[in-house]
RNA sequence: GCGGUCGUGGCGAAGUGGUUAACGCACCGGAUUGUGGCUCCGGCAUACGUGGGUUCGAUCCCCACCGGUCGCCCCA
């Protein structure tokens, strides 16, 4: 039997856990800010929903989809991002029709595909994301890049680059393919094999081709930004005013095309410029969708979204060194000697939890030292020491591991002594 | 999917075609009959990724596979 993970899985151990629960809980609070609100939707949905969603020239949708059939014949897939399922949670939940407009949303889950991994890509990764629907507000646009960036700053990351392209609106897009067939079309036999696929299904896809970088027709290619009709030239220029006011800085990349399907107006990556940080430089990315909801079966609805890899966001954490040393002390520590004392251990720890006090024992049978050790390497702020001499004279030695200074208490006023030297307690 | 590189106890890390595979850390016990550190002593463990092949004999040589890692494509 093979008792390893999944290739491309991990586990998170206890210790690197603690630094997902802190980089998550300060993102809920930026959330809780923007007055935003968490949805939940399923790890898996219907395949159809991603072919369409998604777009069925994308790789996610071609290469890197988990796919099964279910018992009941139903073709599923694993959520590959998570745009396309909140959408058809809010067709579905028939949220446009919620009083409070625009309906501002995150979530965080796994997502799953199926690539080669490498350091920052897993086959199932963790994504924090964001969705706005149901507002064609460029301000909107620059609230969700503000949120994205508000993000990373407060974790204390400093590298960070902001990287914004607007594919236009429908029209303008419309434009600019033909316009790209017709520039490439000549040099199609020149172009590398994905590039003459995407000629016909995804034009705009070969301007992001690395491998077809360097070839001549590619720089005098015609832009995205030179296509844009008045209207999503002024789009852009808004959205580009509301950063400029909030002192957002960012560049402008006409080749950011994004590999989804549904983008229009709004593209946006942010990358980090951290040192040492590996290939892959992408943190987040997002855009907007003005055409998905409907494309979805719903009422014509914009939306914009970004979805943010956990994982990346944790190395780049790593990456800058930023410190946020999470310093857990346990309160109390219960060393008991003998087997009476054991026993009335269970009972008194019992106790000390029920009344809020964070406590622990041995569960080794380990002799007296051995626990001190193990008090001192849990960073125990207390012990308590019950033996037999206690245990007879209905007494307990606290000992206060900082000074080293212990005294002996009546067992009835244990607890109430603790409460006054732990303020605060640990409730939630 | 393609290419490079790696795979020895819980962790780190030597090593060899041939009797018991070093060492360090960690852990447990003792010196110290109920007190954290240091020191000394002792103990500890289903360790050579998996499966084949070459060989009298393979952890070591060859092949395949699996996995990690780095890069390509692409993306979070």
């Amino acid at each position: 039997m093979n008792m390893k993970a999944p290739r491309g899985t991990v586990d998170i151990l206890p210790g690197e856990a603690k630094k997902w629960q802190f980089v998550e809980n300060k993102i809920k609070h930026v959330c809780d800010r923007f007055h935003f609100e968490e949805i939940r939707t399923p790890m898996f949905e219907h395949t159809e929903l991603f072919q369409r969603g998604v777009g069925d020239s994308t790789d996610i949708v071609q290469k890197e989809m988990y796919t099964f059939e279910d018992r009941g014949g139903r073709s599923l897939t694993l959520r590959p991002e998570g745009t396309a399922s909140v959408t058809r949670a809010f067709v579905e939940n028939k949220l446009y029709g919620d009083p409070s407009q625009p309906v501002k949303l995150y979530y965080f889950g796994q997502m799953f595909r199926y690539e080669r991994p490498q350091k920052g890509r897993m086959r199932q990764l963790n994504q924090f994301g964001v969705e706005v629907l149901g507002s064609a507000d460029p301000a909107v646009d620059a609230e969700v890049i503000d949120l994205a960036m508000s993000c990373y700053q407060e974790m204390g990351l400093k590298s960070l680059k902001l990287v914004i392209n607007s594919l236009g609106d429908k029209e303008s897009r419309t434009n600019h393919r033909e316009a790209l067939v017709e520039h490439f079309k000549p040099h199609k036999e020149e172009l590398c094999a994905d590039c003459q696929l995407r000629l016909t299904q995804n034009p705009l896809r070969i301007l992001d081709c690395k491998k077809d970088r360097d070839h001549p027709a590619m720089k005098t290619a015609p832009s995205v930004l030179e296509y844009l009709n008045e209207e999503s030239r002024d789009y852009f220029d808004q959205v580009k005013n509301y950063l400029d006011s909030m002192g957002i800085s960012y560049e402008i990349d006409p080749n950011l095309v994004r590999g989804l399907d549904y983008y229009n107006h709004t593209a946006f990556e942010i990358m980090s410029e951290a040192k040492g940080f590996g290939a892959i430089t992408t943190l987040a990315g997002g855009g907007r969708y003005n055409g998905l909801v409907e494309e979805l079966g719903g009422p014509a609805t914009p939306g914009i979204g970004f979805g943010m890899g956990l994982e990346r966001f944790l190395m780049a954490l790593e990456a800058e060194n930023v410190d946020f040393s999470i310093d857990e002390k346990l309160d109390c520590y219960l060393v008991a000697v003998g087997e009476k004392a054991e026993k009335e251990a269970v009972r008194l720890v019992h106790e000390l939890r029920k009344n809020g006090v964070q406590t622990d024992k041995d569960y080794q049978d380990r002799k007296m030292k051995a626990q001190f050790k193990a008090a001192d390497r849990y960073k125990a702020k207390y012990v308590l020491i019950l033996g037999e001499d206690e245990l007879e004279n209905q007494v307990i030695t606290v000992k206060e591991m900082e000074t080293g200074k212990q005294e002996e208490l009546p067992l009835n006023r244990l607890i109430d002594t603790l409460k006054e030297k732990l303020p605060g307690g640990r409730e939630e």
